[in-house]
Formats: structure tokens, sequence, C-alpha cells
DNA sequence: GTCATAAATCAAAAAAAATTGATTTATGGA
DNA sequence: TCCATAAATCAATTTTTTTTGATTTATGAC
């Protein structure tokens, strides 16, 4: 009852599933916006960006989240507040350099 | 009755629609594996696509129509075949160059 | 012309993602 | 403790995207 599958085909088939969320989450230009306002002023709290972004709170979390899963931003919490910021490395990693100082912060 | 908005966000809105087409061409798992068999095996057409993808022929037409309509891979047409390949300069100005081979062709 | 094949398109159905408004959880101050 | 604020989550609805199967268009062979 064993189904063989090539081990490069199962790569290939996570890597596939990996780069298809990072995409999926950069797909909305909503979620582009944020992720320009975070490139040029860097860490922001949910309460600072809903009113940058004109939506609500609960849209706002949302679309959060999902940059958030994809590992595109990441999160610190202090106090009541959440802070949000690029995930540098990942940005780095996925889109060229053409895009630098639009999602990309502090590229050369 | 004019609205004025500055340029810069006009063209920053511009920006956004751009890359949110792409990335949404981008963001599906089934699009991601036809880029990655035009990467390796350069141009193809339809029909011998089809059994590769394991999909129907419909369904490949759609997905290669918004490939194509983001400017993402070119389309040949000779006779009654259409042959389709990564277009790679938009590749190398939208990726990262450590997704070189998996959807980037002939790069170093 | 007819026939076979290639590929695009269409409309309806199904599936997935986004929006909405309300509720919940959590923290800190009075 | 009670209250105010911050942010996440939830369920229902709406919107968008994908899938399906049929049809259409186009080309070339006979």
């Amino acid at each position: 009852m064993n189904i063989e599958v090539p081990l490069q085909d199962i790569s290939m088939d996570e890597f596939l599933n990996k780069y298809e969320a990072k995409f999926k989450a950069l797909a909305d230009k909503k979620r582009l916006q944020i992720m320009n306002i975070l490139t040029q002023k860097g860490e922001m709290c949910v309460c600072d960006l809903t009113p940058l972004m004109d939506m609500t709170q609960s849209k706002l979390s949302y679309h959060l989240k999902i940059l958030l899963d994809a590992n595109i931003i990441s999160k610190e919490t202090r106090g009541t507040w959440s802070y949000y910021q690029i995930n540098q490395d990942e940005i780095n990693h996925l889109l060229s350099h053409e895009l630098c100082c639009v999602f990309k912060p502090s590229c050369s």
C-alpha cells in the first residue's frame, strides 16, 4: 500500500506550497500598501496604522495576520500594543533588488 | 469638481495595482508549477504541457492566460500550436536571485 | 469541402478569500 | 475593583477566483 514518490518531487511540492503562501500574502493591494508604510516608517502599532490605512481595526488585523503567517512581517507586543515591522531577511530572499525602498527597507 | 491628488500618490497607486496583479498571478501552486516546467523545458505548447500538469485543457488555458496577462510568460503561435515561455526580463525584475533555476531560466 | 486536432472562450457551479460588525481577551490606570 | 483602550477572533455575508464541461475558433491534412 506504499505509494512511492521521488524525494525530489516531495521537496519541490513543499517548496511550491511555501512560495504559494508567500505570493498569496503579497497578492493584495492593501497588504502591499501596509508593507510600503512599514518600509517607510519602520515599526508601527495597529492603532497608528489604522488611520493611515483608513480601514477598520478588524480588517487591518486580518491583513496583518496574513502577512505575519507568511513571515513577511514580524510582531512584537509591548504592553497593550502590538508593533509590526517588515521582516527584511524574508523580503530580500523573495523580491528583486528593484523593489528596494518600496517594500524593502534600508537596502543600498 | 476637481479632486486633487498629489502626483506621488497617483504613481504609487498605479505601482501597487501593477504589483498586485503580478503577485496574484504568482499566488497559485499550479501556476508556479507551470513556471517551473517552463523554466526547465523552455518553450512548450499547451498540448505538451497538459499531460505534464495533469489538468484539463481549459483549466490550463485559464492559468496560462493569467500568467500571460501579468506579463510573466509570453506566447508565440505557430500553426495550430501556441508556444509559451517564461518572460525572463519580467521575472528578473520581480524575483530575488535565490529563485534562480526554479522560476528563472538561464540565470548565472 | 470534411475531418481531426489545438487552443481559447463561455456560463454555471464550487471553492476560497475578504469584509462586516460584534464579541472576546488582555493590559494598564484610576 | 471598574473602566478605557488595544488588538485578536468569530460567524455571517459578500466578493473574487477557480473549476467544470460544453462550445467556438482556427489551422492544416485529406
